[in-house]
DNA sequence: ACCTGAACACCGTTCAAGT
DNA sequence: ACCTGAACACCGTTCAAGT
């Protein structure tokens, strides 16, 4: 074994994940890549078999550590709502790729995972589904649209959210169509 | 005037639609268009900048059609709703793009009049805009969520969109928190 | 005036050759 | 066993030269 390992997949991802945020996917080469886990390109071919399988990890890095926030969050709706705003504040162009085809179905359910508790404490268990999808879908639209900057057109935003929110938090508890 | 021109920037940009649709944006390359126009890359920077500025006129004319679709749409939110998701489903390439950097502010300002007077037909005048723009990010997001796959879990994506849709409705017209 | 071939920088990817 | 230089195909972009 004359060559040992010179970085690791999870080095390699971590490197992807910074390049990603400081300069957008565009920046997200594999030369960029490999200059900053010290390597040439073409050893990530050695780890993942091209550039989409390295964007496909990267997005379920994010996937999994959005999850891991929504789950320290206070579990009701309200604290779900504002990790998750915070987190696509913290990670813009990460939390874009999250509602992509680069990101993979177990890893997104896994995420929604309290998502799905803090709507079923709000409404019961047999509408918690329902109910977590209608909530998921405001938010991400929301973020979406905010990290687009579709919302200049006057206004608070932070208040624009809770609005939304308080919202969407009354008419669940009160009834179902 | 030796030259007459080969080509114009509505089939230039109407060719890049084509090619976004029929092969993502990564096909969308300088190259590819001008083939489909009849002319070389090189061309193309008469009338473009560069290739941003191609996208960002591929998204201009998306939004515009997008724009045009629910103003012919019934003018009710249900109907709005049922458009704004047929647009998507035509053209999902296109539609991804709608809410990014990629699009302009007043474009997009232009297009959600009808969401706007549908709000406004259902709440009022005074609390239509909050109302447009839970409905809009609400609706924004199921799609993109749609598109990205991440429904696949089961359950029937049509009935879960009209379920979202009538609840927002009868809560919107209820009343406001 | 518009178009193009040629050129340059850059990227993804492969692979034979190094250690 | 892992890494790399060299090579190839492809892309965005510029520009002098064609008509």
């Amino acid at each position: 074994m004359p060559s040992p390992n010179r970085t690791t997949n999870e080095e390699v991802v971590a490197a992807a994940q910074e390049i990603l945020e400081s300069g957008g996917l565009a920046a997200l080469t594999m030369q960029a890549v490999a200059a900053r886990v010290g390597v040439r390109a073409p050893s990530l071919y050695k780890r993942f078999h091209d550039r989409d399988a390295l964007v496909t990890a990267v997005v379920a890095a994010t996937v999994a550590e959005l999850g891991d926030r929504l789950e320290r969050a206070s579990a009701d709706l309200r604290g779900v709502a504002h990790a998750y705003r915070a987190f696509a504040h913290e990670r813009p162009q990460a939390f874009r790729l999250v509602f992509t085809p680069y990101a993979e179905e177990d890893a997104l359910r896994r995420a929604s995972a309290p998502v799905l508790r803090a709507a079923a404490a709000l409404v019961g268990e047999t509408d918690a589904l329902p109910a977590a999808r209608l909530f998921t879908a405001w938010a991400t639209g929301f973020l979406q649209m905010e990290l687009a900057g579709a919302f200049r057109l006057g206004g608070n935003v932070d208040e624009a959210f809770d609005y939304g929110l308080e919202h969407l938090r009354s008419s669940l508890a009160t009834a179902q169509p």
